[in-house]
DNA sequence: GGATAATCGAGACGGTACGTCACGTCTTAGT
DNA sequence: ACTAAGACGTGACGTACCGTCTCGATTATCC
């Protein structure tokens, strides 16, 4: 059950992982992830495929990881002042007007011509194989939607939602449109729609008397 | 521009393209997507790799077609006397009841384990590939929301629905959060998450006066 | 116990064969047989890996074929009149003279550059490799000794032999010396240790009363 | 031109020295040379890798110094006696007699199962690569055949054999027809061979009157 | 006896070649 | 003409070793 033999990590080079990480994510842009090979990544990384091998167990893994750390380094760039939080969903009082913001920011992320190659790649290798499925979920996804939870909750205290509401359904309800249109490309994913969304999902779809 | 050469369909064998369905429906269900190859296809078929290469562009097309015909098989079957409806939404006056029942239905069609390896499969595919993703769109999914499109207008003329709400986002909301769960395996799809969704995009998140 | 797969053989590319032939013996003379490689005889020969694959089951047994070939070819080229004789060891009467002759023109061969590598390689390899050794003794060896045999035999019935003498060992005791200076390189091969191993061979090394 | 760093052999841990020796020859003995790696060879002593490219330039090197260690400890072993001499050829008085105790004893030897892999693998790798058959040459078969010529010279002096035959020459006639099925697998490698060589060489192979 | 420098075990690294798999094209018989 | 069969050139797979390198942790002389 144990893997057959884990390489000592703490003598990992550094600056092999990085030219990997970069690689990767070039190639899976430029060439899209199909045509993206391991041993593409290591050439152009100037790495032994072994090197690969010997801490990924897939591309998709090796494609996860560079991911992440693209997103760690933002957040670090990003906000190096907020402690934990990173970046929360704001909270003006008005929850509408809150989640509209959000979720507008988040069409933008998904139309972003760099960012949709990779994160469909993932996605997609996450839906078939259980396992990455999970991490991405795990790694990716679920520190996202813990905010949206936050705010949710906050929104109750303040009598904004219905106390007996489970926040998980609720952010399900306005996240799952927008990824629905986006993965399966059904319609345009657009600000207009996201508006509707939260619209729609707060105020419920039959008439109020 | 033109194919070089266009096969003459009416010569076409179809006790191969048959025995192409199946080999290809069970070795997804067996092996998975990834694991199923054309030659491995052409194999258990008993069939040449050319006569693949000769009807369908890449294994994903045959995947799509296999379930596209076995999709059809299953709708001769259930239902000859329905014409052209197939099998539309219930409508007993009670919208909430009937699309209960009916997103109950697609929970246990997606929880499935027949079913499950090769719509993965072809979700994921069509996620990455977006004219496969279109293909399956235009002919698996879209055909199926068209269905709750009519139940909802009927439910709008009924006065059980707001009139200005747009059916089509409407369905998304109710279909999408299932769709979410199922594609990212955040957490279980059950019946009581179907009715949940159906309250809550019915009735609305926030407190009703 | 029987190879997982024949192949085909009435289908083979004779281009490709010819084509793998005459890579295989351009790189081990260029480059030595260790740093000869499969991959590198695809690449010359502008063919599969999987097409050597498909025929030989190793580095070394291309190698033979390729010399069988040679060969082949070259004795065709050489005497197209001679039916099955080829080409045999001279009978003047003057049986030292007929020896010295042969073993002079094989001293000749062993010493030609451009067979050298090769041969080496191929004697090497079936030294280790007892199967390959094999094949090489009876492809390549054994006819070669045939024609001494009938020589000698030759001798014999002309008087000029001892008639309890073992043909098969006299043979090698002419042989021998001449393959064990020139796979031990102990010391030069020249024709002149040939003629010596002739009258040392043919008169005995005791003295005559 | 000089070697970059010269090891200091002062320091040199003869305990590693000797484990890879013994696992060197094992793992030839158990696997064949072209199995054997430097890794395995490494990994069987308890030894860093380092460690034999900082004393050995090849695989072959090293199995070549196993070999004479080997050979070194057995000859310790079987006269502490006999000073430089080690063990000459016996001189009875009746050359034939005693060349054919000693090449039945040579026959035995390479009979032995034991030596054969390690032997043939070396001798293989002397054919192919001309600085290691040198050496092989040089520390391994030359010492031996000195003896020979010792007790030919003797034989002359006792007027057993002809004064005009070389005695170099004379040892090959008599080794190499040895040598010669040894390594080529011909045909078997008896004691009777060895006699009848003997027989053949000294009385040659033309009648005597 | 304590400093110091080389060797040691271990194993990560950039590479090369391995032998296998599947790709998509092409050729050959057979129906 | 389309079929089953499968050889072909191509290219990626994941593995095994190569020979170099960088790590502490022993040694083992020299101060």
């Amino acid at each position: 059950m144990a893997p057959h033999k884990a390489p000592d990590s703490s003598r990992r080079s550094d600056r092999s992982r990085r030219a990997i990480y970069d690689a990767a994510l070039a190639l899976v842009g430029e060439s899209g992830y199909r045509r993206t090979t391991i041993e593409g990544i290591a050439a152009r990384a100037g790495v032994g495929k072994q090197t690969i091998y010997r801490w990924w167990p897939s591309k998709a893994a090796v494609l996860m990881e560079a991911f992440l750390d693209l997103a760690a380094r933002a957040a670090e760039e990003a906000g190096p002042q907020a402690g934990g939080a990173e970046y929360g969903i704001p909270d003006t009082g008005d929850l509408a007007a809150d989640l509209k913001l959000v979720l507008r920011a988040t069409v933008d992320e998904l139309n972003d011509p760099l960012m949709e190659a990779p994160t469909r790649a993932l996605t997609a290798e996450g839906i078939v194989d259980a396992k990455l499925g999970a991490e991405f979920v795990e790694k990716l996804l679920d520190p996202q939607l813990a905010l949206y939870v936050t705010r949710l909750r906050a929104a109750q205290k303040a009598g904004q939602l219905r106390p007996d509401a489970d926040p998980r359904v609720a952010l399900e309800l306005l996240i799952a449109p927008l990824t629905h249109r986006w993965l399966l490309r059904t319609l345009p994913l657009t600000h207009a729609y996201a508006d509707t969304i939260v619209d729609y999902a707060l105020g419920g779809l039959t008439p109020r008397p």
